[in-house]
DNA sequence: AGGTTGATTGTTTAT
DNA sequence: ATAAACAATCAACCT
């Protein structure tokens, strides 16, 4: 388990809470898998939504955690396993990534590929 | 080789 | 369209 710097490398390590929107180094990256969690909101968004027709943003967000925690390992699997799957999904685009796009800067070879690409 | 860190994923509603 | 909280994740990068 990835202990936090026993020293203080850097200090919040893991906890990024609301750290998005970030300035992405890579040319372009095959967006990783989403997380159970992901798949979790997308199926639970509208039950929440249910049970409270007037939360606003940060109230569903929050409920949805909690609801989340509260989940058990059983009924996380469902979840966990699309995770699993979009990270196979995710896989295919990391492939294509690095081959053409990491440092291979190169036309691909469209003439006798099964792949199909139109645009580009 | 191992650990840390940042970037990314999708949703909500309101501005 | 974007903003932040919610949890996960993981790939890259540094020591």
């Amino acid at each position: 388990m990835p202990k936090v710097s026993a020293k203080d490398t850097k200090k919040s390590a893991g906890v990024q809470a609301a750290a998005k929107k970030r300035a992405k180094k890579d040319p372009n990256k095959p967006k990783r898998a989403l997380s159970a969690y992901m798949f979790f909101v997308q199926d639970y968004r509208e039950r929440i939504k249910a049970e409270n027709p007037d939360a606003s943003f940060g109230d569903v967000g929050k409920l949805l955690g909690i609801k989340w925690k509260e989940m058990s390992a059983g009924e996380k699997k469902p979840y966990e396993d699309k995770a699993q799957a979009d990270k196979a999904r995710a896989d295919k685009e990391n492939a294509a990534y690095k081959a053409n796009g990491k440092a291979a800067k190169k036309a691909a070879p469209a003439s006798d590929s099964d792949e199909d690409d139109d645009d580009e």
